[in-house]
DNA sequence: TTGTATGCGTTATCAA
DNA sequence: TTGATAACGCATACAA
């Protein structure tokens, strides 16, 4: 490893030399709210200054047990909704005094054992950012006790005193059906990325339950496994080569947009269908390509804002956090 | 701030006092290649894993002055080719044992604060990977010692001593002029988006010498000011609109995919013309959207994965780093 | 208000 | 090989 330059940086205990105090006093300078003299405090400020100083944060977390660094859980870069998220996030925390650090949650370096790692970081907390998280390892007992503080954004949580912060999929999922019948569609499709996954599980399940109390019963379930806009064109060329167009779904609801723009291209594109004349789609996410005259994309925008001041105020706060659901916003485009 | 269970972390003097030996003792067992006895090596282990025990990286770094902590300073969230690039970087950074912090550089918390932040909390290296950094405020005398090194991705470096690794810019627009050539194009333009920018300049001044060799003298500048979609829309809107189709380009190379997608758009969804037909486009970072058959665009691939290697290489490397230009990949689809 | 002693959990160095 | 002493730079508690 390539070693800084040779120049250390200086301490408190050289700042309190030049300004003629002790180092304690340069400390409090620096502590707001201390007791100090306004002149012992310009002399330190002085001579901190002149000699370039500023508090070592490493030494500073080692004594008050607060690194003020949050790790952010992240398994899912296919997906470009991550990055205005992650830059709200680095945003709003940096403005509370926190610092991101984000883990690259994969195979070779696995939630446990980036929580292990954080854990040795000593980190304030751990915000789980990603689709594949498997809960149940996550719960693991041995985990449980002396880690820092977990919290899931935008996503479930089935984590005993794991909170989240979730976009209302209740609500989301309501007004989209809503929207699909009243413009007349009759014969939905879902197409879900991960089914494992338990939010997955509940979108659909939410899905299936409106158009139900419609009176639509028949609901056409794809299944892309990732979340990638290739899969998403894989799993809608599947179904489009197996199915008699008079049996066709009319309407087809993604389970992000990444999903539903692959599907959208492999519709117009492969096969010569017209979106949505011949077949409608929906998108959840609002990602901003998705606004583009070429896709026109109908979609759903999770309350970003919101959701990361709520996260944020979970984790700076002092009492018991409790999930938070928020209500997002329907964007109605031509693609439906 | 939320204080983490009162369980504290166990500590070397406890696992020690377990395993009837002296805390350095357990050091050792945890120091790979340092002298101890088979025996107490394993009576160490036995109890630390009763106790859960691991060493903690934070007064680690402050013995030995490394945090094995990587800033990671990103101002341009808008493009989506940052995240398969932070996906690359803190996977291949993570297998090398070293995590990253991400800094978001904004009006709030500009790269000079960073700086002294991410010296303040001792981090290994910066690794510069935004557009628009200004190059003199970081060569600014005060910043130059003491601090931690520096390195800049994927954009030049005009700063002394700080090396970058950039995809040859050079190379890029001579495979892609030749080809626009080849295809028969002979009105060029060229969109820009921060024109202030050397890395900007240099390649729109690569696009005019390699005209200019063919005989092609006259360059249609566009600047879209910022890297966005829509930037880029608004950028050829108010070009088209202005200019007279007999006297428009024939072909658009755009700064990055981002521009080029927007204007794709605006060409064909407001102006109703055709690409390649009317206007060809060309693009930059071979983004996944831009492969679909909605866009299929013409573009140039940046060899992510050696840019990467190469950057860390330079972070764990002895000897002095040197700025590394990598060839990238000419992406041929129907946009040309 | 200011100075002193002590602790945070490691690593480096030396002595046994 | 093992134990002991010092140091990393700051914060906390206490005494002056």
């Amino acid at each position: 490893m390539r070693k800084r330059d040779t120049v250390r940086r200086t301490t408190a205990k050289e700042v309190a030399a030049a300004a003629g105090v002790s180092k304690w006093t340069v400390i409090r300078a620096f502590t707001p709210g201390s007791s100090i003299t306004e002149e012992s405090k310009r002399r330190v400020m002085e001579a901190a200054a002149a000699l370039n100083y500023s508090p070592n944060l490493l030494a500073r977390s080692l004594a008050t047990n607060s690194t003020r660094q949050v790790a952010v859980f992240v398994d899912d870069f296919r997906n470009p909704q991550k990055l205005p998220f992650l830059e709200t996030l680095t945003e709003r925390l940096q403005a509370a005094g926190l610092v991101v650090m984000l883990i690259n949650i994969n195979n070779h370096f696995d939630h446990v054992h980036a929580l292990l790692h954080a854990d040795q970081r000593q980190v304030d907390a751990v915000i789980l950012f990603g689709t594949a998280f498997r809960d149940e390892t996550l719960a693991d007992r041995k985990l449980g006790h002396g880690m820092p503080p977990m919290f899931v954004l935008a996503r479930d949580s089935q984590i005993e005193g794991v909170p989240a912060v979730v976009c209302d999929a209740e609500l989301a999922l309501r007004e989209i059906v809503d929207h699909l019948h009243e413009k007349g569609y009759r014969r939905p499709g879902f197409m879900s990325g991960a089914t494992a996954l338990s939010t997955a599980l509940r979108r659909r399940q939410h899905f299936t339950d409106f158009w139900a109390e419609k009176g639509v019963d028949k609901i056409e379930l794809l299944s892309a496994e990732k979340y990638s806009a290739e899969a998403g064109a894989t799993s809608v060329h599947e179904y489009l080569s197996r199915t008699a167009p008079a049996e066709r779904v009319d309407v087809l609801m993604c389970e992000n947009d990444i999903l539903a723009l692959g599907a959208m291209d492999e519709i117009r594109g492969k096969f010569g269908l017209r979106v949505p004349e011949d077949i409608a789609i929906v998108g959840f996410d609002n990602y901003e390509l998705g606004g583009s005259s070429a896709y026109s994309l109908t979609t759903y925008e999770q309350p970003r804002f919101e959701m990361v001041e709520a996260i944020i105020g979970m984790i700076v706060g002092t009492t018991e956090a409790e999930t938070v659901t928020l209500p997002g916003k329907m964007i109605i485009r031509n693609s439906t």
